[in-house]
DNA sequence: CGTGATAATGCACAATTATGCACGGTTCAT
DNA sequence: ATGAACCGTGCATAATTGTGCATTATCACG
């Protein structure tokens, strides 16, 4: 399955990763996954205490760093289908390409899937994006700065859109938008969605990844049309009378494969 | 096979290349697969972890990743000293005052260490501090955008320190410094060290956390005296003389609590 | 074309490290 | 309260590593 072949002290360094992400682990699971004895996972998670990465519990560890509990609880709910869509989306993403990655949790599962050895350039105002992106080799980063907005959890101010508007983006993804056929794309916040329509100004394509429970909904402040976006990403058991209709609009409609693969 | 007839610093390089890829790479495999001894391999992975390329581990070396999480794993230290020094640090800091917090993981550390309602302002160029501050209410967060450097974890370049100086700050925490009486304060990258310079000059006042270890150290890029800083903060452990040679400078010399408190 | 200097390589041996297993104590759930 | 799961420790085993030393390759220079 795993690392059967692996380093011992790269598993050590991918249960710190794991841990440092926010997510908890159980001894028994991490296991059978490396294919070694629970002890040796135990003296990992000692180890790694030690070194002030977690805290041992019952049958596992949990995360010790709060520096990532509340954008995870948001996003630990639904990890796999993020991760779906993100894998999907990746594959939008071309050799040599800028993109720019918008804040929300689904861009930050896109970030940790892109492909490392592509010469990507990621322009970003997500500070949790960012932090993902510090993590893989490879991949050239430029940070929107700007006031944050922790709500949000980037950049969106005034001085963040005139920043952004100096690059010129191939692909962008946006971030946290509901779609309706009816009433287009929009948001939630009216910084937000403004810097997002300049986002799609500087961009020459445009993709959006959707969780099914965020088709044909509604939000206050519209960003555009469904015929805006170039690429919709969508989860395996998106409605098909809505597939079919976003096509309609001209818009390519890719379908996510089903989570846990 | 592979390159029975190559060079040797090919071969290096080779495994060099496969490093900054972010690969974890076995020195067995690498043995039979250049078709030398494991010694060949182990002193490789020596010379290049001496430049920075990789850490050595049990069994091969790893890519030496870095970003926030792994800096912590990479220097071993617990987080006590840090946490310790960031406490003493964060006495430093008055109501209403804008900070800034430069890169670095004691940075980090005074992040979370930070008083929630005493309606800070903290401007940033570190992604790990930017991370660590979303999680706390009641601080006005500002980050400096550009280029991200991944060694340094954040934005160090021209364009940051043109953005920097557009602000006014009360009191700044410089990171990842060394300091000696005889050369001054100093840092390990130009750019970095071009930032700090340019930082200092637009506090009013200036604070440096120091762990032990950096106390009587040298590195290649100066930044300036040590009565350039205004406060210092050393660990509980740190020589006496040292301290005391500190003081003739003018600065003052908090020493933070024993750790494990 | 030799020749001495330098660096790289391979080998042997001792020390370190990781792992799995057994055993007894502890914690959790019913 | 009781059984099951989990944890810590000690120990044996296998793999990896550092070090000193001999051998070989590479290279500059006469």
């Amino acid at each position: 399955m795993h690392g059967s072949s692996a380093l011992p002290l790269d598993r050590r360094q991918q249960i710190a990763r794991r841990l440092t992400r926010g997510e908890a682990v159980s001894a028994a699971a991490l296991a059978t996954e490396f294919n070694v004895s629970e002890d040796a996972i135990r003296r990992d998670l000692r180890a790694l205490t030690a070194e002030g990465v977690c805290k041992r519990v019952y049958g596992g560890a949990l995360p010790l760093s709060p520096a990532s509990s509340p954008i995870h609880v948001r996003s630990g709910e639904d990890i796999g289908q993020k991760r779906a869509l993100a894998r999907t989306a990746a594959r939008l993403v071309r050799e040599g390409q800028t993109l720019f990655l918008d804040t929300g949790s689904t861009n930050r599962q896109l970030a940790m899937e892109l492909p490392q050895d592509a010469g990507l350039t990621v322009v970003t105002n997500s500070i949790p994006v960012a932090a993902a992106l510090m993590e893989r080799h490879g991949i050239a980063l430029v940070m929107i700065g700007g006031s944050v907005d922790i709500t949000i959890g980037g950049c969106v101010g005034a001085r963040s859109v005139a920043e952004m508007q100096r690059f010129r983006i191939d692909l962008c993804f946006l971030g946290t938008c509901a779609i309706s056929i009816e009433h287009g794309i929009a948001g939630f916040n009216m910084a937000d969605v403004d810097f997002k329509r300049g986002l799609i100004e500087v961009s020459a394509e445009t993709a959006l990844m959707l969780a099914s429970a965020k088709l044909e909904t509604a939000a206050p402040y519209r960003i555009g049309w469904a015929a805006d976006v170039d690429y919709l990403v969508v989860e395996h058991d998106a409605p098909l009378s809505i597939v079919g209709a976003l096509r309609e609009t001209g818009t390519a409609v890719r379908i996510a494969d089903a989570p846990r693969g």
